[in-house]
DNA sequence: ATAATAAGTTAGATTGATCTAAATTATAAT
DNA sequence: ATTATAATTTAGATCAATCTAACTTATTAT
């Protein structure tokens, strides 16, 4: 029933809401790259839908019935993602633009059946969780590397912001999914960390990037 | 560049026009069920951009860069259907649905890899040509079944029309695409055709579905 | 040749998604 | 407590895609 635009307002306020569920409008217009006026007559429509609470001047936040919604969507978006890597052998930097597309892709069929290929995969190649046929989300409780101390030893898991730019980068340092990573040495100036992964390869690692590495602490 | 709507409009302009490439405005407006006024305007609007030749009242052709336009979209509706049947799993009576959505897709990569990974296939999984990377359709001739006359034996290569009706109903019939077929006998009163297929299957068959069996003769 | 019918076009309205400019409300600073 | 600033909302316009009703042109039948 929703359109891709809604479908991709609903994907954002669940996606970019703050640890209580919340957003301001103008920071969900900018997301969207569209004007406040404009998230602001559509939110009033999904609000109106019953998937936003919405009241005048405060922040937003999806319903139950939205939060489902919008898992739905991010399935779409994360199966493809995987399938795009997994069964189609694309690099995890090049699948984001392809799935903003097949995530609205009307056919449960479609995506049952890439999940059932995948083997029922719990997360996309960005390590971001896969919500379930129901909507339901299970998400490991992963620690940003940049929070670590010298001597842990901790297995990279995902990433808190898989843009292209990030995701080229990883690359050019061989770090990928499931990795062990060591940190060897922390710079107390500027919180630059030593890392140690793949038999003998040593990285010194920047504290913004460390900060976008999801890691957990042994395995 | 084209919207889905347009690429729809030049897709049943290209699949639908008469021998000379024309068609009348209000069948085009049947096909893609909107009214006339609607396919009018559309019309108006894709002539404008030097893709479809309009003149009022005159019967509507797509020009040179409209069939180029045309062919890539149908390109990549049959490379998706192939793909759904050849690497997903899906029955050929369940890829149209999903082909209509995935060929407005707006992604080169996506749609070669497709391409690769089925090694260049020249048909869809309904025996329609696939356009190639240049938009070239290579179409072998075929005849129809129904035109064919008693001891021919024939290869079955296309269908003239792949409605789920239709899909279903050769299914029902263990019918599918480069199955010999040989014509035993036929009914001089309506036509209907005697097929022997499958070693020892045989079938009588309507004219009406032999008008849409496309056969090789021989191989 | 005229009239009836069918096909195609124009006029005018609607809906969803978008914009800019202007007004209002909330928040922050003095 | 006022005032300045930032966030949000309202007003009003535009554009694509759609519709129905009315009109015009072409085709067909008598
Ligand atoms: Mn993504
Ligand atoms: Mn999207
Ligand atoms: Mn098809
Ligand atoms: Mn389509």
């Amino acid at each position: 029933m929703a359109s891709p635009t809604e479908e991709n307002y609903l994907k954002t306020l669940f996606t970019k809401a703050d640890k209580n569920g919340e957003i301001a409008i103008t920071e969900l217009s900018q997301y969207l790259k569209v004007s406040a006026p404009t998230a602001n007559s559509m939110i009033k429509n999904l609000s109106q839908q019953g998937l936003v609470n919405y009241e005048k001047y405060k922040l937003l936040s999806l319903t139950a019935r939205g939060k489902k919604e919008a898992a739905f969507i991010i399935r779409k978006h994360r199966l493809t993602e995987m399938y795009l890597v997994e069964k189609m052998g694309f690099g995890w930097e090049m699948v984001h633009e392809i799935a903003e597309q097949i995530e609205h892709i009307d056919s449960p069929r479609f995506f049952d059946r890439m999940d059932e290929l995948l083997g029922y995969p719990k997360v996309d190649p960005h390590g971001s969780p896969i919500p379930d046929k129901n909507g339901k989300i299970t998400a490991k409780t992963l620690v940003k590397l940049s929070d670590c101390k010298v001597g842990d030893t901790v297995t990279l898991s995902a990433l808190a912001n898989s843009s292209e730019e990030f995701l080229k980068y990883l690359n050019s340092k061989q770090l990928q999914l499931e990795l062990k990573l060591r940190v060897e040495a922390i710079e107390p100036f500027d919180q630059n960390m030593k890392i140690k992964y793949l038999r003998n390869r040593v990285e010194i690692l920047s504290q913004m990037a460390c900060n976008k590495l999801l890691v957990e602490k042994q395995l």
